[in-house]
DNA sequence: AATATAGTGTGTATTTTTTACACTAAGTAA
DNA sequence: TTACTTAGTGTAAAAAATACACACTATATT
């Protein structure tokens, strides 16, 4: 078919925001970049789009090749798309996040040498990072935090089976405050999409907390709260 | 500078759903389509690109060009980037919508002849749109209703003076459900972004209500209700 | 065996928010 | 004056959110 699209010399691209939490502290994942522009700095995950992918599929594999990492579902955030984000031309990028529970240490091997390394860095302790990649983690942050503030969605981010306070303090992280056990205690129990596990907790010095699990059919019943003017 | 990027032939383009509200219809902002594809289709107002102009100023410079409104704040809301949404090629489409008070008639004249007419069309009665356009629409809608059941967002698409029951109307148009009044006016007024105006409606041919005004500097105070644990 | 330690697990009273519900008041038109 | 139409209002009950503190239990230490 004759197409009558102009043809510019502008670019999609992919980038990443990817939670993880690793011993409480949260993570995300950035690769060293090896390729100029901004070679050897630090970056999200992210890269082109081919012409005959979706963004969707797109997503998953440039984190793949990226960072080993395999099946990742993410959702897409917010499309940046400034003039001059990238220095070497229009770049339109649209970025993603996803929330990753790390248990089981995966690997982190990029398999594309467009990045030297794949490594997770606590969001405390984030680098400089190349583009305006700052401003997308900063957004993509801001987004898990007002998501989670609606939906109990942090049990992606933990293990299968994890304690009250653990969940407690991924909340506490991702929340920036303390919360009063025993009410968030109440309230998660109260969603009812927990299901307690007849095990404990193992290896630790002190009195053992009960494990849970998070039951998705439960939840997928829950979600979104409205804004409501009775009846 | 040399440039590194690879050059595909893919296109950018934009797309707006546009809400206004007229009589207590909620329309949205249509085009016919004055080139091929889809040629005489109805579709959003939505066309290509610049290179050399960000995403957001496209969004403007493009409703302008095709509708003849000037000066429209619009928020980007999903990218659209299936591989086969467009015919004729690779084009990756960013969503943006925005609500607008109808009142005064805004005029709609296309400027480019991309578009032979512009129109408001209900919500209710929209036709067959071209390429993905009903999905995007469909989206866009499924964004306002959401946003509106979190932030009292709703006077946008308001004239500037309205009453309470107007008020209710439109709550009730977009999340598509009767409200009660005595609660709806109660939890609006305590919001506390109400102004009551000395002045009432005109032209009804029975009890003229109460004007009001939204309050823009008390509604930033407000925002955002998050999910609490107490303390 | 006793003790120290560190985190687990629990209940209640108060306040705030949400909900359900129906009639009178005011203005217009005939 | 009356009929009609929409505006405007309050309260009681239920549900949800909040503030708040101590005893329990498993382990490690001596």
């Amino acid at each position: 078919m004759e197409t009558f699209l102009p043809k510019f010399d502008s670019v999609f691209s992919i980038d990443c925001v990817i939670f993880g939490l690793d011993e409480g502290e949260l993570k995300i994942l950035l690769i060293e970049r090896n390729e100029e522009p901004f070679k050897n700095w630090w970056a999200l995950p992210g890269y082109i789009v081919e012409q005959d992918e979706s963004i969707d599929n797109a997503a998953e594999r440039i984190l793949y090749e990226l960072t080993g990492l395999r099946g990742i579902y993410m959702d897409q955030f917010y499309t940046f798309g400034d003039v001059n984000r990238h220095p070497q031309g229009r770049v339109i990028t649209v970025a993603y996040y996803a929330m990753l529970r790390l248990s089981g240490n995966k690997e982190l091997k990029p398999v594309s040498n467009y990045a030297s390394k794949a490594v997770w860095i606590s969001v405390k302790d984030i680098p400089k990072l190349a583009f305006d990649h700052e401003k997308i983690f900063i957004r993509g942050f801001e987004k898990i935090r007002n998501k989670i503030s609606y939906q109990p969605i942090a049990f992606e981010l933990l293990p299968e089976k994890f304690t009250l306070t653990q969940l407690q303090n991924l909340y506490e992280v991702i929340l920036n405050k303390k919360l009063d056990k025993r009410n968030f205690r109440k309230k998660m129990l109260n969603y009812g999409i927990l299901k307690e596990l007849n095990e404990k907790q193992k290896g630790v010095s002190y009195r053992a907390a009960k494990l849970y699990k998070f039951d998705k059919r439960k939840y997928a019943k829950l979600f979104q709260k409205e804004l409501t003017f009775g009846k």
